[in-house]
DNA sequence: AAATAAATTTAGGCAAACCTAAACTTTTAT
DNA sequence: ATAAAAGTTTAGGTTTGCCTAAATTTATTT
């Protein structure tokens, strides 16, 4: 298999490189990874030398079909891990990225099949980030701001756009997540504000402002 | 901090001087950690010093204070993640060593807190081992056979005797696990049977036999 | 008490993953 | 079109953790 350090690079240039289409310089992997550019250098070599990677020096790596393939593994893994943190830890989201960048690199196929049968197969990580699927596809669903949703019509809370701690436990006082299940019972055309229903349970009225800062998918 | 192989080496040490009453060998370190005798060497010159253990040339190693309390962390955390992977991801007792070999080495305090926190803070592994509390205590609790406890007496499934799939398969049937919470309703001279009620809900009539593979400890 | 056997350490090397300093390419500015 | 600046690679080191072969120490025989 491969180390950690390989493991990092190839996330790294995945990310850098958006989903693998655009080459990626030494300098901006170097700045990522928190190494010197002589370092990821060495590197390149070796990843190229495994046909991780299509290298052509001095300008710049992309991955090849495998180390995407690659890639998209290990953030598969990275993010359910966060959503466990988050969801069954009560981690809160910026506590847990440095836990999963360790975690990401256990290796057992078991464990990950198992860990996405646990969590319900979530589709979007706490930050809102797509969760790629076991065949390795990752399709970035349409995520649509709350506010936009007819009276009936549903949605899973995918990302929230503001993370001060105020609005946060706001959110975790009417028992809204990433993950949450909405669904709009009824419209206030008087301040455009919402009443919504989560997750069969309970339900709340959102005022126009909040409903701007929610994100959700199709369930 | 220490090294994932820092790490395996101080577990090791731990386990073979039973707990860090007796030196340990070069050879059966070199055995267990599968790596060379001259490996270990090497490596007992480091440990020593960094004051993880006392290391008398020829004569064998000892764990130091320091060296027991980080061997105690590790077994924590190893032991946790096992009762993770039967518990709430349905592995099976031999399939948990592996990963729990790799997930031991995440470096977190937060998240081994909120995992014992999540698990319900168990006091012994899907083997029946006992965990290291917080604060690095291993107490061996006593272990008394199923078949010994009288009516009305409580106790916490710690240890089964016996591994073959069919009475796994039995004990998965009738819902014993480790960690089930079983009760004596009654006992049936006859045969030396005893009905037995888990976790609260249902309750069975266990033979003598099956009585005498399972072992618990004090609620 | 030697001699032999077994266990252990030391010496010298290697691969991975990093580093600094120097050399080389490519880009940008004059 | 050259020169300077910026980016990148190569050369030569270091540390960690492993290896083999040789030397050394301890244990066991005779
Ligand atoms: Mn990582
Ligand atoms: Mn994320
Ligand atoms: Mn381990
Ligand atoms: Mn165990």
């Amino acid at each position: 298999m491969h180390s950690t350090a390989e493991e990092n690079y190839i996330k790294a240039i995945y990310k850098l490189s958006g989903g693998g289409a655009n080459a990626v310089s030494t300098t901006a992997l170097s700045e990522t990874l928190e190494t010197k550019p002589a370092s990821v250098s060495d590197m390149l070599r070796k990843l190229s030398a495994k046909d991780l990677v299509h290298y052509v020096k001095y300008y710049g790596v992309q991955l090849t079909e495998e180390g995407k393939r690659v890639a998209l593994k290990i953030i598969r893994k990275h993010r359910l891990w966060e959503v466990f943190l988050v969801q069954k830890l009560h981690f809160t989201w910026d506590e847990v990225h440095e836990v999963a960048e360790q975690m990401e690199h256990v290796k057992s196929e078991l464990l990950i099949q198992r860990l996405d049968e646990f969590l319900g197969h979530p589709r979007v990580d706490p930050h809102g980030d797509p969760i790629p699927s076991e065949a390795g596809e990752l399709r970035q669903e349409e995520q649509r701001v709350l506010s936009s949703l007819a009276v009936e019509q549903k949605g899973v809370v995918c990302r929230v756009k503001d993370s001060q701690p105020a609005f946060l436990q706001y959110l975790n006082k009417v028992g809204i997540q990433i993950g949450s299940q909405l669904q709009v019972v009824d419209k206030i055309p008087y301040d455009n504000s919402l009443e919504i229903s989560i997750d069969k349970n309970r339900s709340v009225i959102l005022s126009s402002d909040v409903l701007e800062k929610i994100f959700v998918i199709n369930p």
